[in-house]
DNA sequence: GATGAATGAGTGTTCATTCAT
DNA sequence: GATGAATGAACACTCATTCAT
């Protein structure tokens, strides 16, 4: 029994809230897919919010981590903000069905998408820094932080997903030097 | 000549699915609005996801259409950027509602969000082909147009939205300037 | 079609909780008794709380129209008292349902439950009058008048439901006659 | 010798199923009430039902025990009554809890209930056999023996619960002199 | 054209009970 | 003896859709 029951039903959220969305997907749907009964459900979960709003939370995490533990504070802004756009790229490869759930369900007013959106915020506030850093240096151009942090995310995240979701290949490297030359060309001077 | 039912019906379905999304909304909730029975509605429209396809076509339609109709043949591929990216923040900014719905519901596997997809493929298209026009004229650097397409969309789109959903004022000429930038500086040689 | 879906879930209703309590009652039980779908009783009905409270709200109220209606205001207060016992026995005989729904669902602290004991308690206020005013006229003993009107009451009710849930024959007359032995036994001076 | 296993649930279950009565009361609630886990309710008791039955049977053998056991052969007819009637005054006063327990779920067919009815009826029969000494001896009225009892019950039990589920102190003295006089007054010729 | 009462399949959640350890 | 993770049947409530008027 390698798999403790937490882990299986973790996955099998994933995989269904991503095919058919929070209010679409149902209990029953995760339960099945993860070869359990309901109840278990809500012995590990007190709620299918609360499921869902641990789902996110994990992969925010993940992708800020990932991201923050490669920074190394020696590196020019430059080389942060490809590092960015090059992890968040692989990330979105990799966790195709969170993002989706991501760019699904963070735009509303229910108390779960305003966490999700600061959620986001938080993750945007990395890169927001790193603008401002290259701004400060000298060497991006003079934009409004907050813009070009949002800008840069969702220009790599709607490429991302636009791509995954089409029948296409996902040619990383491809995507990353589009997105570097746009991104880059537009903040350098 | 006062309001069709069918006009009041689909006004009321806007304010609703964008306050609540699609799948929160229900029809007593749009009827309720529209001060209509609910039996009226489906006099005029066959199910839920009709109506609320409809909608949505509309509203590409005119995104689409505003910036096709503006777009004038002999535009340098440069000024055809910056006026898409003017229109868009524009439109978002007009038609807040309307563009939430459509972040929300264009990701997933369902017959809807295919169609919704497709459309924004179609919008996209458009500025790919700018794209094009300039890589071929040698005013743009070579990249891949798909991928400059969806990342200026998706710049664009993100941070309207991000804006429009926080408290901040949604300063349009403030946003139009850092996009500017940003996708012309990486764009243009 | 005679009977409104209303009133037939309403009849429905008295005879599930009276059978089954307020808990064990289910909507199903009651939209199958009443041959209705259990949507069409929350077309009807908020929910089973609000019901329920309706349920017990007419029926206290037919209980104390009934005994209220009757009063004349020359009648000496012995006369009175006669009167309710003979009214509430005949009450608990012909809506014994309603009666062990009474007697279940009025001890606890659930808002329900204070509602009902509230209501009981205004039923009961009407006899403590009569009380007050027999003491005050010379003609009942020096009694707590609440007490009395409490005890009247609960004597009378379980009396009834003791003889009603036993096997027994409800002979009313002779139930009638032990209670006003008993009971202006004790008053009367 | 701490306490066993058994009489902290035990314990526990009256707490709890006084408090929210047999339905809304949960094991989990009695287990975290007990300091036990879940099972080990289980393991001494063999349902919810069981559980709740065997502590109901407790209490009633309590207050006939009580009863009984304070009734001595040479009392008058009139000195027993009197006895059953302040007794029952205090044991409603000390095992409230229970006594709502009694009168929420007694009333019903439910095996539980007709098993609760049956307690009843014992502790009733207790009272007739008075009632019918006295009548026998000339000092009390011809009743029906039956009626008198429950009414006897009855009487104290709703005006007792009357004032401990109101908010008014339980002056038992009170309450026991209203009693008296009115079941004494209506039986003693 | 328009209505709104009626429907019933479907949903999130609860909880008594079991059983492997 | 004791545990608590796991179960699954059951329940209150919702809502898109239908249809008789």
């Amino acid at each position: 029994m390698r798999k403790s029951k937490t882990s299986l039903i973790f996955q099998a959220a994933i995989d269904v809230f991503s095919e058919k969305g929070f209010d679409k997907a149902t209990m029953d749907d995760i339960a099945a897919r993860a070869n359990v009964a309901k109840g278990t459900i809500y012995y590990h979960f007190k709620s299918k919010e609360e499921l869902f709003l641990f789902l996110v939370e994990e992969g925010m995490e993940l992708l800020r981590e990932g991201v923050e533990s490669k920074l190394i504070d020696d590196m020019t802004p430059r080389e942060k903000i490809e590092l960015i756009l090059r992890e968040q790229i692989a990330f979105f490869g990799q966790y195709r069905d969170f993002c989706v759930i991501l760019l699904r369900e963070s735009w509303g007013a229910e108390d779960r998408q305003l966490e999700f959106r600061k959620m986001l915020r938080s993750y945007m506030s990395v890169i927001e820094k790193i603008v401002q850093e290259g701004i400060a240096d000298g060497s991006f151009h003079d934009v409004t932080a907050e813009n070009a942090s949002s800008a840069l995310f969702g220009m790599g995240a709607i490429a991302s997903l636009h791509i995954l979701l089409g029948k296409g290949e996902y040619n990383e490297e491809g995507l990353f030097a589009d997105l570097k030359q746009l991104a880059l060309g537009g903040l350098l001077k």
